[in-house]
DNA sequence: ATTATATATGAAATCATTACAAAATATCAA
DNA sequence: TTGATATTTTGTAATGATTTCATATATAAT
C-alpha cells in the first residue's frame, strides 16, 4: 500500500472509518513501520508530532481498526497486546534478546488439522520466541 | 502421569520444586482438569478446599512451574493469562462461544519455517479462534 | 528444642486497559 | 455563513490482572 494522504484516507473509507487526522496518521504508523508496536510505542512516536494526543485515543483507535478488520491484534508478551496492518494469515518471531517482532511468511493451509475440520475458524495464530540471527552473532 | 501424591511429590522434586501442599494441589488441579485455566479459575477451584489458600501463592506457584518448566503460558485472550502443565510443543484452540480452550496434536516439526534457520527458538505457538463443533450444532 | 531457611499469606502498589464526561471538531441543513 | 447535530478527541478516574513486600507459618538442620 502508497502511503499517501489520500490512498490512507480512502483506504479508512472503504472500511467505514472516518478519516480523522489522528486515524491516519496512526494508520500511517503501521504501515510505514511494520513494527507490530504497543500502544505505548505509537503514542510515544506520534506524540511530538501530535501535541495534543491522547493515550486513549490510540486505544480507541486501534480497538476501532481492530473492529473493523484492518488490523489484528498479536499476543507475543504476557502484559501487553502489539499491533499489525497486515491482515493476511502469517506468523511473528519475537527475539528476547532485542524485542524486535518479525513477521513468517507461513501460509496456515500448510498446516491440516484433522480436529478441527468441523469447526469454524475465526483467527489464526502462529509464533515463536527464542534469539534472532543478529543477536546470536553478537552473543559470540 | 498417575494422580497419586507420590507422584507427583516426586515429580516436583525432580523438577527442583518442593513440594509443599499447595503447591501438588495446584499441580493436581493441571494435570486433573486439562482445561488450561488462568489463575481465578484456579483459585476459585481449590479454595474451598484449601480455606487458607491465597491468590498470590497461585501466582507465585505457576510462576515457579513455568521457571522450572513443568508448565507453560498460554494466551489466548488478551487480558488473562493461562497455564498447561503439558510442555511438549502442541497448539490450541479457543471456541469464542463456550470459551473452552482445548488442545490441537500438532507437530511443529510439519512446518518447516526457512526463515528462522539460523534462529535460535526456544518457545512455538500455536492457536486458533473461533467456535468448535458443539457450539455449532447448538446454533442450528 | 532452637535456630535457620523456605513457603504462604494478605495488603498495598503497579501497570495496561477501559469507562466516562466534557471539550473540541466535523458534518449538514437552512 | 450560521447554527444545530453528530462524531471524535481528550484527560481523569475506575477497573482488573499481576507483582511487591512485609509478616506469619511451616519445614529442615543442628
Amino acid at each position: 500500500m502508497k502511503l499517501n494522504i489520500e490512498k490512507i484516507s480512502s483506504y479508512l473509507k472503504s472500511h467505514d472509518i472516518r478519516p480523522s487526522y489522528q486515524r491516519m496518521k496512526i494508520f500511517e504508523y503501521l504501515i510505514v513501520n511494520k513494527n507490530h508496536p504497543t500502544i505505548d510505542m505509537m503514542y510515544k512516536s506520534l506524540a511530538p508530532e501530535i501535541p495534543t494526543l491522547s493515550k486513549t485515543t490510540v486505544y480507541n483507535t486501534l480497538n476501532l481498526f481492530v473492529e473493523k478488520k484492518i488490523a489484528i491484534v498479536i499476543l507475543v508478551e504476557e502484559n501487553e497486546t502489539r499491533y499489525d496492518a497486515d491482515t493476511s494469515i502469517h506468523g511473528h518471531f519475537k527475539c528476547d534478546e532485542c524485542g524486535q517482532v518479525s513477521d513468517l511468511n507461513i501460509g496456515m493451509d500448510k498446516i491440516n488439522i484433522p480436529e478441527l475440520d468441523n469447526f469454524q475458524i475465526n483467527e489464526h495464530h502462529l509464533y515463536f520466541k527464542g534469539v534472532c540471527d543478529e543477536c546470536l552473532k553478537k552473543k559470540k
